[in-house]
DNA sequence: TTGACAGCCGACCGATCGGTCGGGAGGTTC
DNA sequence: GAACCTCCCGACCGATCGGTCGGCTGTCAA
């Protein structure tokens, strides 16, 4: 087949590749590199298993592949929010926002997110993952930190310990959207719906905030 | 072999039973259900595989062990706090620093935790996992709202929408001590060393409390 | 002494795992 | 036409998975 870069190829909207980095993120995310197999990716997709390892050389290969293209997404939105002008507050405020953004985009982002953060480096027994997703994500962090210190140095924010800071915010912000089921029972609501995200939104940027900036000028009070 | 109950049977410490909740804990937490073989489990006790049945019926039965084993632990530190009595702040206070207390006791005890919060409900075919670890959970989460919502109507905490606040301190809390090897990147250091830990506990305490309570009543700028 | 049972074991089972291989269908380029 | 390339497939591989089974050993109660 032909096609030289650009022209799009595909029967039914996107390419077989894409398609399976769309099944295998979704599978990942629920059940964890070792909880999925690639008959059912291929299952999923509708293709033969041996049809993947025309596009991904592993199973591992496609796993980085899928955490790649998290990755990317989240950092589509929250770098140039993070890199933006502005007050310490006022850049904390976007890059929390656009990180919530992000995880709330797609349900299974910060899933795959947080796998990535909690699971011992996979089965790979030589070099960890990709350097690219572990060197993506120290770009974000070290960003951030910047960010905190900076809102520190200005007398902003509190004098916090700054990476206890970034585990904080990490955690408050990404568990959330992770937290599939249990998260529902919990909010007695769909995690992703718009109402939810948009609550889920405002309460975590002013929670975060408040946490760490040192005069509050606290927000009105709201009348629940 | 008779040993009534009571009567300590083990060659070196403890029972075989208890050395096998040990060693699969430890695995379970670095690699997740699927990613546990009972071989591992078995040689790392130093038994032979069907051994293990003779304790457990089932590896979903070992897993659910262990997982009970977990939740015993933090609802032993958390709830005798999570009940004293108390301003709504001092309540918070203590409970918080109780489930950093139980979080950072074992290395294990967050990272199983949170698995099992992310984890979609298990291959199990019908009923999620015994319903007796999800009901302990929801003990917990249930008296922590009531404490949220009482320092509201005291007036004590912002008006916050408190199952998000339940998320918040959730994953503030759990996942830092889940972070493994990207935790002690982002820290600098080790993540469960003495230091490490009571700065966590400070850190987060002060941080959360500020970001739900009304009227701060800041603790004076610490000189970081 | 006998019987029962707890604890452990090696051998074995069917199923599934990730991955390989050879080849077929269709399209492009000479 | 031949050569080539992309995409896909079914058949197959060795390894490993969770789980079963029959049997061995030791300690207990009778």
């Amino acid at each position: 087949m032909a096609k030289n870069a650009d022209a799009a190829m595909h029967l039914e909207g996107i390419s077989s590749r894409d398609k399976i980095l769309e099944v295998a993120e979704a599978l990942f995310a629920r059940r964890g590199f070792s909880g999925v197999g690639l008959r059912e990716v291929a299952a999923g997709v509708g293709l033969s298993k041996s049809s993947l390892f025309h596009h991904f050389s592993s199973k591992l290969e496609l796993y980085d592949a899928v955490l790649a293209r998290v990755l990317a997404r989240i950092d589509a939105h929250v770098r140039p929010v993070l890199e933006a002008p502005g007050t310490a507050r006022e850049r904390l405020e976007g890059a929390l926002g656009a990180l919530i953004d992000a995880l709330a985009e797609h349900s299974t982002t910060a899933r795959l997110l947080l796998r990535a953060l909690v699971e011992d480096t996979l089965p790979t027994p030589e070099a960890q993952e990709s350097p690219s997703i572990e060197e993506a994500l120290s770009v974000l962090i070290q960003s951030f930190e910047a960010l905190v210190r900076a809102g520190i140095e200005s007398g902003e924010f509190r004098s916090v310990s700054v990476p206890d800071a970034t585990q904080t915010v990490i955690g408050a912000s990404v568990y959330h959207f992770a937290s599939g089921d249990f998260g529902e029972a919990v909010l007695g609501r769909p995690l992703f719906s718009a109402e939810a995200v948009s609550r889920r939104r405002r309460e975590t940027v002013e929670f975060l905030v408040l946490g760490l900036v040192r005069e509050p000028a606290r927000p009105v009070t709201r009348g629940e």
